[in-house]
DNA sequence: CGTCGAATTGATGTCATTCAACTACAGTGG
DNA sequence: CCACTGTAGTTGAATGACATCAATTCGACG
């Protein structure tokens, strides 16, 4: 099933081997190339990717054609679009494949699989889900009061890995900023790391 | 206990009235005066609060001083910083009273005691929490590719009932702008409105 | 070696911020 | 009842940050 996922049940859902073990039915593994799109914006695609390896990235395109990343989902994410699976609407976001990867593709019934067989699931399941609420709070104070420079540094800090992994336009997109000002950015820092 | 408290309970958790009547015990009922603080960035404060009547802001003070609010919480709303009941960190957001409000306090002791005594409690829970993440996601998307004048628009149409109880640079703040700007952008709706 | 997308750079434009002045208004104390 | 004070909101002018557009360079890959 994969290192990663597997070792995702134990230690972060909290389930015993022989749990494990009984769920393979309830998810499927995807090889996908880069480029794929897994979800489509304006689609209902009820499901959860786990990435088991590569990288997806979850974005949106505006009206007026731009392209925001929401979020990256390098090794040991979980993506989907929540608006399909719990509320059974269209996608917002697109998810996409910007590495070849190899993902684990599951629904709602893995998730009532996972409480009927595992008794803390759900609690450590909400643990998570908290913990990711507050990374989504932190990110929108960064972007309310933060410039270009502070929000790139901040980016540095927090994925450094995956800084390394992806194109310098997508981390633009990501900022919510232009790549030729981001280029500016990069190019500041540059010279005052030199300086000193 | 507060007829909104109450509801909640019912239709959001999907407790019974008896298993309501059991848990008087894990939450208090305070009333709060405007101005007030209740959660100050910096400490630990590992509570939740549900807003019976009322509205509270949760908001960050920047080094630079400036404030900018996450969000506003009037009637069944439910604030608290995670990092702090979750994690045992200090608070990254302060929350305080901006109308003198009825509030109900609890921990996680009530969460607890909550998926004890009600079958359904941690799965609606879960679906709540999922459904806040998707608003969070689309406030990042906002952020991210949105004008000053769209964002305003945008806050016009979710919370129409927020925007008249609370003073106009508060929504600026929330908005991640300058009051002025605000102001200027409300002359040009005006403008444009009279016109047709 | 040629091609194509990514990244850089410069020139210019635009939107929002900043700073300062002014108005409106509510609350306070004489 | 009226001056005094402080806060909110508006307006104007100057500034600044980032976007846009266009040209060029860089670098990976066939």
């Amino acid at each position: 099933m994969g290192e990663n996922f597997y070792h995702y049940f134990k230690n972060e859902w909290g389930l015993s081997e022989s749990d494990i073990n009984s769920l393979a039915g309830y998810f499927r593994k995807l090889e996908v190339d880069k480029g794929d799109v897994i979800v489509r914006k304006g689609n209902n695609q009820p499901y959860f990717y786990f990435v088991e390896k590569g990288m997806l990235r979850v974005h949106s395109t505006s009206e007026d054609g731009k392209d925001h990343i929401l979020h990256f989902a390098p090794e040991n994410w979980i993506v989907g679009d929540r608006g399909s699976i719990y509320f059974n609407e269209a996608a917002f976001f697109s998810i996409d494949v910007i590495e070849d990867s190899v993902i684990m593709r599951f629904d709602m019934a893995l998730m009532d699989q996972l409480s009927v067989v595992c008794q803390n699931f759900r609690q450590n399941n909400d643990r998570l889900l908290h913990n990711h609420i507050r990374h989504l709070n932190r990110r929108i104070n960064l972007l309310q009061e933060a410039s270009a420079r502070t929000r790139y540094l901040n980016f540095i800090e927090l994925y450094p890995d995956v800084l390394l992994r992806v194109p310098q336009w997508m981390v633009a997109s990501y900022l919510g900023i232009a790549p030729e000002s981001l280029s500016r950015v990069r190019r500041e820092l540059a010279k005052e790391n030199f300086r000193s």
